[in-house]
DNA sequence: TCTGGGGTCCTAGGACCC
DNA sequence: TCTGGGGTCCTAGGACCC
């Protein structure tokens, strides 16, 4: 017998930001204030990242411009962000998570699912539910007294209840929302608020006349799954609190890596385009070759400054991990599909991932020998040396950064996603 | 100087094969 | 010479999550 705990920090980057603050001496609580933290405006990266209590009040939502975001409120205050430090203040909570329980997935940066397993003695009823409570609060204290931030828990049978369960009222709170309790607590929510219904699947129920949770889990599956397809029989069941996927600390399997970036300035030739492409493709291949797998599949992605996004994709060969060959195909396939217009954003993305270890035992590919042996030796520079330490001259007179895209680090953290497909 | 970056999964439609 | 049908692969696009 368990519960699912789901513990979600409440305006997580905010929250770590002003807890810094204050440790470093400053006297103001950004969470007390209409505060966001927010992106670079003259990089063209300003967008609300996370935003105080105070902040929400003026109607400002994670996302948007902070252009916008000062319409709403003119004296927002706005800092940047700092994601080492959010990296820590995960690690510290999940070290605490861990006096707890044993099985923990992370599931996010600032979100993660407890399996909770009840004592063999404790037979469901109140009183295991009580007990789930009390240690909630035990957890939920403790991370406030020793991190100093808030978190809340939500307290279900299953992940999908546990997750609704801690988005009721914030912040510093437990809820819970086991099974009997689900007709009370969660149907009667407008039905955009269910996990996995985004604006576009609320618009169409609404034509559909299904406002609320309670209504959707009302209505008959098969109809829905006329309507929505498949993602419309998971919703209905997450309507009815149904969900059988299991806690697990397993790293889901990488499916596709990528990197992306919105230029500082916007790209109108072929070889400043080619030249980001190469900056990309350095960060997305040193990635692949940390996980030790080759992409089959490679695509490009541009963004025009009248924000069109389109995107082009190639198989390749043969399976490749070779940053030049990589860059190589990325420049063939943009010179194919650029429209010719300015633009704001370039990604590479890798896909249909497979195993490196056929390709290093290769004899086949002696010509590509150097190619491997140069990445690997840059990798392990970067590692010893930093990022920095070894580019390609072609970006030395550049106002290009030579590596776009994540940075490596040793502790970088990869939190597998939710299994939401079952 | 107004719109980020990292992912996963699903679906439609075309090409191609038998 | 009047145009079935199943299956696979591939690409583009969209929806959702944090």
């Amino acid at each position: 017998m368990f519960y699912v705990f789901h513990v979600d920090v409440n305006s997580a980057y905010l929250s770590w930001e002003a807890v810094y603050r204050l440790q470093q001496g400053d006297s103001l609580d950004l969470r007390t204030i209409p505060a966001v933290v927010g992106g670079s405006e003259a990089d063209r990266h300003g967008i609300v990242l996370a935003k105080s209590i105070p902040a929400k009040k003026y109607g400002i939502h994670t996302g948007e411009t902070l252009y916008g975001a000062r319409q709403k409120c003119p004296g927002l205050v706005v800092v940047p962000p700092r994601y080492e430090l959010y990296i820590k203040c995960s690690e510290a909570m999940v070290a605490i998570m861990n006096q707890y329980v044993p099985l923990i997935q992370r599931y996010s940066i600032d979100e993660a699912f407890l399996h909770y397993q009840l004592p063999p003695d404790m037979m469901p009823g109140q009183g295991a539910e009580a007990a789930a409570v009390a240690a909630a609060r035990r957890l939920k204290t403790q991370i406030r007294q020793e991190l100093g931030f808030t978190v809340n828990v939500g307290i279900g049978p299953n992940k999908l209840l546990a997750k609704m369960a801690s988005e009721f009222q914030k912040p510093d709170q437990v809820h819970t929302l086991f099974r009997h309790e689900v007709p009370e607590k969660m149907w009667p929510l407008p039905v955009q608020e269910l996990f996995f219904v985004g604006r576009a699947t609320a618009r169409k129920l609404r034509g559909y006349n299904i406002f609320s949770i309670g209504q959707l889990a009302a209505t008959d599956p098969k109809l829905i799954h006329c309507w929505l397809k498949k993602p419309g029989l998971l919703i209905w069941q997450y309507a009815n609190g149904l969900d059988d996927s299991r806690v697990t600390d397993e790293p889901m399997p990488v499916k596709s890596i990528g990197n992306s970036n919105t230029l500082s300035f916007d790209v109108t030739d072929r070889a400043t385009a080619h030249q980001i492409l190469l900056a990309l493709c350095e960060t997305t291949a040193m990635r692949l070759r940390k996980i030790r797998r080759c992409a089959q599949v490679i695509s490009v992605t541009l963004r025009s400054s009248e924000l069109i996004t389109y995107r082009h994709q190639c198989r390749l060969t043969s399976p490749t991990d070779v940053t030049s060959l990589l860059w190589q195909e990325s420049c063939r396939l943009f010179d194919n599909f650029w429209r010719k217009e300015p633009l704001r954003h370039m990604g590479v993305h890798l896909s249909d991932l497979c195993s490196n270890e056929y390709y290093q035992l290769s004899l086949f590919h002696q010509h590509l020998e150097k190619h491997h042996q140069l990445d690997r030796t840059i990798d392990a520079l970067r590692l010893r040396f930093g990022t920095r330490a070894v580019f390609r001259g072609c970006f030395s007179h550049s106002p290009i950064q030579p590596l776009m895209g994540g940075v490596l680090q040793d502790q970088e953290a990869e939190y597998p996603m939710m299994v939401s497909y079952l």
